[in-house]
RNA sequence: GCGGUCGUGGCGGAACUGGUAGACGCAAGGGACUUAAAAUCCCUCGCCCGAAAGGGAGUGUGGGUUCGACUCCCACCGACCGCACCA
């Protein structure tokens, strides 16, 4: 046995070069074998990698692999999503261009991932900062703007202070910028629009169709669509001025409509802006309305106020009756109508404005009798059990029924010949702003002229190139504070005009590149329609669980699209979507500071555990926290690698923790990776010296069990790999491996101990394979192999070592295990319980009380109840 | 507030569709090898009683269904995540 150590440093290198030279992982479009699309979402290009893409990207290795073994032709791709700010920061603080800044950071990452032995085909590497990606990205714009997807209008938008750019409203985060974290602010801007809400109905209703996403990630955008259905219903107004002589206002609950007790519409509704205009009191109203709409620390405390308009709004079921008008803060002018119809008794915002106001609180649904007409409410009953009571044709229906009725109601009557009521869907979901006034983005192809308007730049044209020639002296949009570069002629006309200086929002970038991958060579056209047919949707996508709404929504709506703009043949990008946990680690203080986890000594454990800095000074240990530069608790990948090899580090990330979850990266984790490693070498050496002849016609009692656990273990590795719990796969080759170890320690005189030895060290590295590569590779060289194991077919359990003759099932008396039996694999349920009422456990427990009853499952358990 | 996920040894976690709870790893303790250390190998390792054999309770808490519950149902407690004036 020889007593080398597995150098990981030599062999990486090798092997990786091995992989190239042989063109190992490129991929045909025109391999006939069946398609396999494996995708991790590509990263930005901060500058180095950091656990978290180790984790997402080993996951994602670990299945291109295995489905490359199991015959599929797999496309697994890698690019970058090079385009957004910290570009333009570096610029700014560094003076470095953001183009150099991007493409040497690419190029460090690119170097970092290469030595995670990762199985890409780097040859379909893209950039989205490359003219050769935007070009058609600007082609695919032009193309939704004549399949009417855009839309140019003024409107209100989210503005970061900070980052000098707008958001769209899934990058506002409880009021601040998802990015920059400040605090927004409102300002009106003309802007392009993806017309995303046209598919908003769509969007929603494939989810359900999605059975590979997780629930939680569709439950997500499901709420985030909003979908509800109500009743547009108007209101004759009276005592109003500029002729506006009513209001509509929209509802989920006209069942309660005889509870209502008052109008409020938004600040900015015409009805408010009218009634302004001659009343001070209430333009200051308005004035703080919006004040508070915009401070983030107003939207945590939100107090509602209301202004008395002095206008009154006619019931439309009952003309007697009449309901004062206000102006609300808690209205939203984009949502519905900007106006509606306050029920106070069953709606907790209209139960507390009627509070502060004293406006008549009146029941009218009421679910037993604690609701009695009498019975002061607490709080709004928003409930949809019980029976319609104090509404008059209503009185006794169901709210269902009630919704119903009112809707065929008011639908029937008509004031002016309009009808007085209309059912209506509302979507939350708004239309997907682009507009960014930045420079490091996909310009967005229009001329403006002022004959002809916002005029598309000619295909000859393409692409719109960024110049080169920027400064970042002032603050604001570079490409506005160009010399030249906006002053073109119009298309059209030829005089001169202004081209558009808003670049596209980078998740512009991240909506197609999928499809990009499937033909990036093809420099005339975004995709190739044949061939991102074929491959398309991605099988299986890996990435972090924080683009759950805006990444995949906006991939999801892009892909359709695609497809209006005649691109593509399909709905959804994504068949397979996984969401890979964290990477987190503890954090440490000493004297207030954070302390890198490289400068202290753990010591003792349970309550006792602490630390100290290596110089001695006491140690705080604090929660375990993302990982992350201001908190030092950050692990540089490239530091694992040099240390243990990146083998190592892949199986740790694929060890112990469910994917799904966060990942707590510990140091005794890492070394305990790294001894299996070695273990695992020796295991192999070992097994490699032994000789070995022909299959033998017959196996040793040890010979059986021991390959008896090499398919059990393939049989386990595959199904877990399958379902993507890579943790209990590992555990599963542990055991194969604890048990090969086990054997090779006692003795192999047994010819066919050696055989099944060999098919045991054998199946280990190649159920090692898709995770630790490298060292798979070789270990495959030292069993005299001259093929590439990444090329080796998946190992295939053989069914007739999962079952054995006899079997041995736990004996439960009253539910507890008292005992155990082995029996005949074939044995009948009767034979079983014959034997059972034998057994000595059996008879001692029931203390020779008469058995009542003997339970048997086949296969699995024999319960006596005494 | 609404919605969701999850509570299992010192720690990460496993347990197929209701069928031996604690696989596997980490940490810890003991031993072997060594001049010594590292590395490696062997043993022990959830809790309580017991020298042992064996027994008792046990998967956040309380109840329920069942021959049998980590798993299903009800209520509660706690942690995390998402949404949050959406009419």
């Amino acid at each position: 046995m020889t007593a080398e150590r597995y150098d990981a440093r030599a062999a990486e290198p090798k092997w990786q070069k091995a992989w190239d030279e042989a063109r190992t992982f490129e991929t045909k479009n025109d391999d006939p074998r069946p398609k396999y699309y494996v995708l991790e979402m590509f990263p930005y290009p901060s500058g180095r990698i950091h656990m978290g893409h180790v984790r997402n990207y080993a996951m994602g290795d670990v299945v291109a692999r295995v489905k490359r073994a199991k015959g599929f032709n797999v496309l697994h791709p890698m690019g970058w999503d090079a385009f957004g700010l910290p570009a333009e920061n570096a610029a700014i603080e560094r003076k470095v261009h953001p183009r150099e800044w991007t493409y040497s950071n690419i190029a460090t990452m690119r170097g970092q991932l290469k030595s995670m032995g990762l199985s890409l085909d780097w040859s379909r590497e893209i950039a989205t900062c490359d003219p050769s990606y935007y070009r058609h990205q600007q082609k695919l714009f032009l193309d939704f703007l004549k399949a009417g997807l855009v839309d140019r209008k003024k409107s209100k938008v989210n503005w970061d202070p900070v980052d000098n750019t707008v958001l769209a409203n899934e990058q506002v985060i409880d009021g601040h910028g998802w990015r920059s974290g400040a605090p927004v602010e409102i300002r009106e801007l003309t802007q392009w629009f993806l017309k995303i809400s046209d598919y908003s109905d769509e969007l929603l209703g494939a989810l359900d169709h999605l059975d590979r996403w997780p629930e939680k990630v569709r439950l997500m955008q499901k709420n985030w669509i909003g979908k509800s259905e109500g009743l547009l219903v108007r209101f004759m107004l009276e005592g109003a001025r500029d002729n506006l002589s009513e209001v509509e206002v929209y509802t989920t609950r006209p069942d309660t409509l005889f509870g209502a007790a008052f109008v409020a519409v938004a600040p900015d509704h015409p009805i408010a802006q009218a009634a302004a205009k001659d009343d001070k009191k209430l333009k200051a109203f308005i004035e703080e309305a919006r004040k508070t709409g915009t401070s983030a620390a107003a939207i945590e405390t939100a107090e509602k106020h209301g202004y008395d308009t002095g206008i009154s709004a006619v019931h439309p079921l009952d003309p007697k009756r009449k309901v004062p008008v206000y102006v609300a803060n808690f209205i939203l002018m984009d949502y519905g109508t900007g106006a509606i119809f306050g029920c106070p008794a069953h709606d907790q915002r209209d139960f507390e404005f009627a509070t502060k106001y004293h406006l008549p609180i009146v029941r009218v649904v009421q679910n037993g009798p604690e609701d009695a007409p009498g019975v002061p409410l607490l709080e709004a009953d928003t409930g949809e059990d019980g029976t319609l009571v104090n509404s008059e044709f209503l009185n006794g229906l169901s709210v269902q029924e009630a919704k119903d009725a009112v809707a065929k109601r008011l639908e029937a009557a008509s004031i002016g010949n309009r009808p007085t009521g209309k059912r209506q869907v509302n979507y939350r979901l708004r239309d997907w702003g682009i507009s960014r006034q930045r420079y490091w983005g996909c310009p967005i192809p229009i001329i403006h002229c002022e004959e002809h308007g916002a005029v598309p730049v000619p295909d000859k044209d393409l692409p719109v190139q960024l110049p080169d020639d920027i400064t970042f002296d002032r603050p604001g949009n570079p490409l506005d504070h160009h010399p030249t570069w906006k002053n073109v002629p119009c298309p059209v006309c030829g005089k001169p005009s202004r081209r558009e200086t808003d670049t596209m929002d980078t998740f512009v970038d991240s909506s197609w590149y999928f499809a990009r991958f499937t033909s990036p060579d093809r420099t005339d056209v975004p995709v190739d329609r044949k061939i991102a047919d074929h491959w398309l949707p991605v099988d299986q996508y890996i990435g972090g669980i924080e683009h759950a709404i805006l990444h995949l929504l906006y991939s999801r709506f892009f892909t359709r699209a695609m497809k209006k703009a005649g691109y593509t043949s399909l709905d959804e990008p994504f068949a397979g979507l996984f969401t890979q946990g964290m990477v987190v680690h503890e954090t440490y203080r000493a004297n207030g500071e954070w302390v890198s986890p490289e400068d202290i000594v753990i010591t003792g454990e349970g309550a006792a555990r602490g630390a100290t800095t290596k110089a001695g000074a006491a140690v705080e240990i604090g929660s375990i926290e993302k990982m992350s530069k201001s908190k030092k608790n950050v692990v540089d990948p490239d530091d694992i690698i040099a240390r243990y090899g990146a083998d190592t580090a892949r199986w740790f990330m694929l060890s112990d923790s469910p994917p799904e979850r966060d990942v707590i990266w510990t140091e005794s984790g890492v070394e305990g990776a790294g001894r299996f490693v070695q273990r695992l070498w020796r295991i192999v050496t070992g097994i490699a010296a032994l000789a070995v002849s022909g299959k033998p016609a017959q196996f040793s009692e040890d010979a059986l069990a021991l390959r008896r656990a090499t398919h059990a273990a393939i049989a386990a590795v595959d199904e877990n790999i399958e379902a993507l719990r890579f943790n209990v796969a590992v555990a599963k080759i542990y055991e194969l491996s604890n048990a090969a170890l086990t054997r090779l320690n006692s003795g192999a005189d047994d010819a066919s101990v050696r055989w099944a030895l060999r098919e045991a060290g054998e199946t280990l590295v190649q159920l090692i394979a898709p995770m630790m590569p490298h060292l798979a590779e070789e270990c495959w060289a030292v069993f005299g192999k001259d093929t590439l194991v990444a090329r080796a077919p998946w190992p295939k359990a053989e069914a007739s070592l999962l079952v054995s003759d006899t079997i041995t099932l736990p004996v439960q008396v009253n539910g507890k295990r008292r005992d155990e039996i082995t029996v005949p694999a074939a044995a009948s349920p009767a034979e079983i319980e014959e034997a059972v009422r034998k057994l000595e456990s059996v008879v001692r427990a029931s203390e020779g009380k008469p058995l009542k009853k003997v339970i048997v499952v086949p296969k699995r358990i024999v319960n006596v109840v005494v």
